[in-house]
DNA sequence: TTAATATATCAATGAAAATTGATATAACTA
DNA sequence: TAGTTATATCAATTTTCATTGATATATTAA
């Protein structure tokens, strides 16, 4: 018995898409530092000073987070000032919501 | 400078279990599971054989799933029905929601 | 009660990704 | 310019977890 939702060609790009998203966020550092970007832009050193991580490991963390469009950054100078990227965010959002909710398809 | 989401004591558990949930469906095997799943009951042989998949790796993702509360299964006769459980979806949906939204806290 | 089918479990392997340590770069400050 | 601070990068290690192969269990059918 063939099921419809594996057919469709566009759906393997869509749940490709979908699970980068998931991968990039399901780690608590990430989900910490996330916290407190929703707090407001903050710099390198203010995050990794909170969640007592080393330096380079949250360096490491935003740099995937901001590749995959969740993070913004700009120099101010000598820091980096990080921000989320609230239109990136809920795009993700709304396509899980779609993906995991009842009957959508 | 302290930043005010990191320091509650309830908010390591709330992040821990959201956490848990993402790592549970940050798969593609999965997402294509919960895809499946999503028009309706089916038995294990049904998935594996949409999904291109061995029958004991199907097995195991699907207890992963089942054992995170995301899936309920029942007998019947020698097949093994497995199906969504809404509500741990929903509950985790939303809470990723808040947890992700602007200004939540 | 034997064979066949459906599903689950378990140990071993492999791959991806987090973490660490060391070092590089860039911008301030004295 | 030299020293200091903030951040990034890179290679090595470790950890986590998906995958595989083999086998066990449970149900049905002959």
């Amino acid at each position: 018995m063939k099921i419809k939702c594996c057919q469709r060609k566009e759906f393997d790009k869509k749940l490709f898409d979908l699970n980068e998203f998931l991968k990039a966020v399901s780690d608590e550092n990430r989900l910490r530092i996330l916290c407190i970007l929703k707090s407001g832009p903050r710099c390198v050193c203010d995050i990794w000073e909170n969640l007592e991580l080393s330096q380079n490991l949250v360096s490491h963390h935003l740099k995937a987070l901001k590749d995959f469009g969740l993070l913004k950054s700009e120099r101010s100078g000598s820091n980096i000032i990080y921000s989320i990227n609230d239109n990136n965010i809920d795009k993700y959002l709304k396509s899980l919501n779609i993906f995991l909710k009842k009957y959508d398809n």
